[in-house]
DNA sequence: AAAACTTTTTATTTTTTTTAAAAAGTTCAA
DNA sequence: TTGAACTTTTTAAAAAAAATAAAAAGTTTT
């Protein structure tokens, strides 16, 4: 669709409007070359001059921004047991509303056929033309190679990789991200400025997860595989994780962990209004935490609490500008700080505490969608039309 | 000295003789640019053509390097109790010996004044005239504000900035650098080829240091306080640590640990051949220790264990490449490795720790020192003639 | 209301890269 | 062992991009 000005595409679509002088800035690139560079986009009917801004004291610049319907990213949003879709446009609003699917990941050997015939159905439910869609973002857990597009963790396809079949299928380019990762990447271009340039993003879901930008760019590590924050071997409870090892931190601090412990009290005769749930979920104990039960905000607070320990450790070895509270859990964000704040202060030096920042995310529930969308965009330069779309069989 | 071409200086320094590919990649800049450059370098007499080099399969290169004299540097390795200074010329050849110095740190009003004592002694005594010495750079413990140039922990100057301070005393340009950070970049640079790209490198000390290579560069955190290692809180033994709190890992496995622990060993009747020593050091544990007394041995390998426990964390948080161990004690790297390797296994998922080679530097003990050059050669551009140099009172 | 200052936009010059061609070797096979 | 085919380095010419300078369009201050 357009092969040159990526970067400049990819300014506008993280930007809204933006100035000849914003996306200099942001390309690294001269003004007169970035002016070249519009004038071709606007020339393609990609971009369009959306007004002049105020200014502080000088010429006031025209500002451009993507024509919404160039084009639209199809987002899915994969947990353990839940996967969210939504169409996005090239303004970076959804269209429609966003479609949910209950699709187990584990021991489910028709995960894949599930997940192709979700997307089928909400790429045919949206009455919009095929050509329209220029990629699939999939964000789930597990240990995904990006650049060869497998999942080793979850939705195991024979004899081809994960993304080629899924773009068989569909028929359209696909990008996989894992979920933390992606988070992160959504907090990095939408979330808050301190989230930026140096930032621990932290996933409250089924596990926890972290996703670090570290000097302005997401790190993942060696093979990949950093971040893994969910493992790291902080207790000695004696617990059994899902990786194989004991004691890890997810077995006492993450939403699943709550979820057992609260079922555990509740068994014990714990009074709480917890007890009206035939099968507890973690978006009950959620729901009834947030209306001020206090058996609900005890479990959350000792989970928080192992989370600021964690913290604490990598406060000392990454000294980030800030830490950011995002992912499902997000949405009761302000009882996990305190708790959280507390465990870091006792155990970290003064020195690095007073210059980090802990903040829960301002995108909601919707973090794990927008880096599903970041994940293509991102990606964007790979779609040149040489790298051609296999049709669907 | 010279302004221009900075980039390729700091490429020959790093490479001893290289091709101008070799440079066009590492200064990723175009061919007939860097040749240029180098042109005029030799012809200002800084860098000349050392010979044609062996191809594998085309036109053989010609080589150039440094002029060994264009300049030298003063590299100055403090640790708690002991200083280390050495000239090194443009070849990154030490000029003469490695001159030691007894200069406490801690508790010692006289400090600064003592090291600007060395300092000169050896400038004096090296008989170079002083417009030949770039810079000096001085490497120690502590929290150091690079940018600012102040160590926030030790050697505190009133009124006026360490560096400021010494450069007005030593009438020579000077930068400071905490140790591990130099070890990191001294590995870096002129260490194993694995220690280049994402390395994790331990600075076995008085302490236990953290120098990280994140993609090519070294991380030094939002505020520069990452790497804190030593003050990891891993441990529930109840033992102050000198940063204020309890537990941290420096207290059972730094070298200062490491002495303790052997002086209460031998007080409580283990049969050593430590007993022979008056006051016992950390030095006098490494040299039995390497001549096999098992008690010197075991307790070493205890803080090993401990260290291999921390690096688990490392290594699920990072994901590196390799973890080197460097610093004073990594002359006794072989014993430190298996006990390091075992809690690693213990304690990690499988996956992170076959993609991580641990490994002891081939630096030895000139780690530090080979630091402190490379913080001088790193700040080169900030000796354009414009930065002039303050001359001694 | 005009002068002084800012910021954006456009035009011109300079720098740097890209591309192409030439030079200098190496390898392999008849 | 000799020359064709291939590699890599070096040099030369063309194209691209950046830096600089100038002009345009505002804002603020006096």
């Amino acid at each position: 669709m357009f092969l040159k000005n990526i970067d400049l595409i990819k300014g506008l679509y993280y930007s809204k409007a933006a100035s000849l002088n914003d996306l200099s800035i942001y390309t690294g690139r001269s003004v007169p070359y970035v002016t070249k560079g519009i004038a071709d986009l606007i020339k393609s009917d990609i971009v369009k001059e959306v007004g002049i801004r105020a200014s502080s004291g000088g010429r006031k610049p025209a500002t451009y921004s993507l024509i919404a319907e160039t084009g639209f990213i199809i987002s899915v949003a994969m947990n353990q047991f839940l996967t969210r879709i939504v169409i996005v446009n090239m303004s970076n609003e959804f269209v429609g509303e966003v479609q949910e699917f209950e699709l187990k990941l584990n021991d489910n050997k028709d995960a894949i056929h599930s997940l192709i015939a979700c997307i089928q159905a909400v790429v045919v439910n949206s009455g919009l033309p095929k050509d329209k869609f220029l990629a699939i973002g999939i964000t789930m857990p597990g240990f995904i190679d990006a650049f060869l597009g497998n999942n080793l963790s979850f939705l195991k396809s024979p004899e081809e990789t994960l993304v080629t079949y899924i773009n068989k299928q569909a028929g359209l380019p696909v990008f996989i991200e894992n979920d933390s990762t992606a988070i992160a990447l959504a907090e990095q271009k939408f979330g808050l400025p301190i989230a930026r340039n140096n930032s621990m993003i932290i996933n409250l879901g089924w596990g926890v997860g972290l996703g670090m930008i570290i000097n302005k760019e997401i790190f993942k590590g060696h093979s990949g595989f950093a971040g893994e924050f969910s493992h790291l071997p902080l207790h000695k409870n004696g617990k059994l994780c899902s990786c194989g090892k004991q004691g890890c931190l997810e077995t006492e601090a993450s939403l699943l962990a709550i979820e057992a412990k609260a079922i555990e009290g509740l068994r014990q005769g714990e009074v709480s209004s917890l007890v009206k749930y035939d099968t507890l979920s973690a978006d009950d104990i959620i729901t009834e935490a947030l209306k001020g039960d206090a058996f609900a905000i005890k479990i959350i607070s000792e989970a928080a609490y192992f989370i600021g320990q964690g913290l604490a450790i990598l406060l000392h070895l990454m000294n980030p500008e800030s830490i950011i509270l995002s992912g499902k859990g997000s949405v009761i964000g302000k009882l996990w700080l305190s708790p959280i704040q507390q465990a870091m202060n006792e155990h970290c030096i003064p020195h690095l505490t007073t210059y980090t920042q802990l903040a829960v995310s301002n995108l909601g529930n919707n973090a794990q969608l927008l880096g599903g969308v970041t994940t293509v965009i991102e990606n964007l330069y790979k779609l040149s039309p040489q790298a051609s779309i296999s049709e669907p069989a």
